[in-house]
Parts: structure tokens; sequence; C-alpha cells
DNA sequence: AACTCGGGGCA
DNA sequence: TGCCCAGAGTT
């Protein structure tokens, strides 16, 4: 058994119904929720839109706020500007291009404003269920961390994680290493020692 | 590779 | 008060 798949197992038993925290009932709703979590709180993010979706569901609705308003509407969630003016042009997009339907391919969804790489395998994986890596600050972090990745380039993670990974595990080793990132190996002080990895650990903090 | 956008949460 | 939060685009 492979280290990699040790550290697998593990996170597996750990986090048996790791999942996406963002909330959405449709892949539309999980395009703009992704687009409005960078660099926010996926708790602010969907205080956020459980107020928005309510009201607005489709790219349709969504032209219907003006940029002042859809400003306002996500101000909290920081970087509000490019946020608001990415979806209103991506919701135009979408009408225009895809029938006001969400695109399920990786060149179709980075080709809106607003939308990379991560934002496109948040989707592709979780509203399509299309195996993909999507590679954030946790997974960057932790997979370092681990020893299962290293480097700062989030697509040469991506594709290490994709080598070492078996395809059918991509979408839940995406989010067991997100789970493990929020709730043990934080960025600032993390919980070594209620870690069930640290004994596989290049960087534990806990003496050997 | 470094810089900018950015308000909010938390130690 | 400083650092981080399920990033993307530009220089």
């Amino acid at each position: 058994m492979s280290k990699a798949n040790s550290i697998l197992s593990i996170l597996a038993a750990t986090y048996p119904d790791a999942h996406c925290e963002l909330n959405f009932s449709t892949p539309f709703e999980l395009l703009i929720a992704t687009m409005l979590s960078a660099q926010a709180t996926d708790k602010k993010v969907n205080q956020v839109t459980e107020k928005l979706f309510r009201n607005y569901k489709t790219p349709e609705s969504f032209l219907t706020l003006s940029l002042k308003k859809m400003e306002e509407a996500i101000k909290e969630l920081g970087l509000y500007r490019n946020k608001a003016k990415n979806i209103l042009a991506t919701c135009q997009i979408l009408i225009e291009k895809y029938n006001g339907e969400v695109p399920d391919s990786m060149e179709a969804l980075t080709q809106l404003p607003g939308v990379g790489r991560k934002t496109a395998n948040v989707v592709l994986s979780n509203a399509y269920n299309i195996p993909a890596f999507a590679v954030d600050t946790h997974v960057l972090r932790v997979s370092n961390r681990l020893g299962l990745a290293s480097g700062t380039n989030p697509d040469l993670i991506e594709k290490q994680l994709m080598n070492s990974i078996p395809r059918s595990q991509w979408i839940q080793a995406h989010h067991w290493l997100i789970w493990h990132g929020r709730r043990i190996c934080a960025a600032r002080n993390p919980k070594c020692s209620e870690c069930p990895l640290s004994p596989l650990c290049p960087s534990t903090l806990l003496p050997a």
C-alpha cells in the first residue's frame, strides 16, 4: 500500500460524509456561489446566496439587477466589484451562447469571465459529477504538508494529485483535503495533536 | 512571479 | 491588529 493510499484511506475514514459546503440546487447556483466564494468563507457565501437565490434563480433574472444592486447584494463577501461585473457578464454569455444553461466542459467554463480552473472544476465535479480536481488554498497547503504534492502552482499540484490518486476518488479526495484543511490542518496553528495523519506527516509539529 | 481586488471573521 | 478566507486577471 502506497503512502498516498494510506493517507487517503485515513482521510476517508475520518471524513466519511465530506461534501461541498456551498449551498446550491442547480448548476447555475453552484457556478454563482463558487464565483462568489473567492477569498470569502463559505459560511458568508451561503448567507448571501440564501437571500439572492430566493428571488433570482436564473441568468435572466440576474440580469434584471443593475451593477450597483448586484454589488450591494454581495458586498460583504469582498472583491465585490470584480465579482459583480464578472457575474453579470457571465450571465449574459450563458444566455447568448448556451441557451441560459451552464456548460459542462472545462474549455467553455474557463472562457466565462471570472471563471478560472478552480471554479470550473468545482462545477464539473459537484454539479455534473465529472471527475475533476479543484485545487484551492486548502488543497494546496494540505497536499504540500502531507507530501502528496509539492509546489505553489495550482495547475501542477492538480496534475500531481491526479497522477497519484485514482480517478474514481478525485471528487471525494478533493473534499477530504478541504475538510481536513479547515478542521485540523489549518493555515495557522494546525492541530497536529488531534490529527490522525500525524504519524505519516512529514510536516507534523509533534515530536517524533 | 508579483500585484490587485476587499469586507468579514477570528485569535 | 494581523492573518486568512472553497480565486482570477493583469502586468
